[in-house]
DNA sequence: CACCTAAAGGACCATATTTGTCTTATTTAT
DNA sequence: ATAAATAAGACAAATATGGTCCTTTAGGTG
């Protein structure tokens, strides 16, 4: 339960690779790929969506590439999980009030809440940066 | 990410509703389903499998059905849903060693382990006895 | 301008998982 | 015996996952 897919593990690996080279270095989606195992079309996905949120900045055309879109130390584990898998909702019920029908009478909502506070707290409380420098060699 | 499937929330809709019936009283499948609104041959899945478990005991033959396998209040959420949804792993690399080849090197790995700590932690301290006493009217 | 390079976007597809159904045993009480 | 139930297993539709491929757009360079 609660695993997570590819796309999330290939985005991570994929961001944390960018936070690895020196900082303003422009790297090709194909070096990317190839340093992180990943298929190349499908990270240029996924490095594309973060690109949309600002977490990466994206340059065509010759020369182009992708670079961090801010510092790594202020990218958080959680932005980067939740721009690929969605928010972080353990039980559907968690969505804006109504989704659920059996809402209000429903016990379980609260300890989904709790559940969900709790993953958001470990994955906001870890950025880029320090998974960046633990990978290193 | 991290959402419940259908059975998931089927299955605690089921356990909870056994929970809130008079101790030792035997219910049909089909009642249980109709009372729950879940399909009752799906529900039947999932409770033959807490029968598995023991969570649940189940009577063939005529005046069968199911009830609880043990008092509501040894039941914990995280048996439940474990279940049916198998083991909390955020991600794969948290199985046994070897399942992730960046193994070691990898420094996402304490993260999930935490991030599966916490949520057991939480599941943990939930007990069906609790969500059946939340749930009444 | 022409041309090359590289990301952006969209359509498409194969596979796996989810969410069931249906049929055929088995077991049990009467 | 027979009827009442669950158990077990095969099957199927719908959705999600994990990609590929092709065309378009933007940016450098001679």
């Amino acid at each position: 339960m609660m695993e997570l897919t590819r796309k999330g593990e290939y985005a991570i690996r994929g961001i944390v690779h960018l936070a690895q080279l020196q900082p303003g270095k422009v790297a090709l989606i194909s070096e990317i790929a190839e340093a992180v195992d990943v298929p190349q079309t499908f990270l240029a996905k996924i490095l594309q969506s973060f690109a949309k949120i600002g977490i990466v900045k994206s340059f065509r055309g010759a020369g182009g590439g992708f670079m961090l879109g801010r510092p790594a130390a202020r990218i958080t584990l959680r932005e980067v999980v939740e721009a690929v898998e969605g928010p972080i909702l353990p039980n559907r019920c968690l969505l804006g009030a109504g989704t659920c029908e059996r809402d209000g009478t429903c016990g379980v909502h609260p300890v989904w809440r709790q559940v969900q506070q709790r993953v958001v707290e470990v994955l906001d409380g870890v950025t880029i940066e320090d998974l960046a420098a633990r990978d290193k060699p």
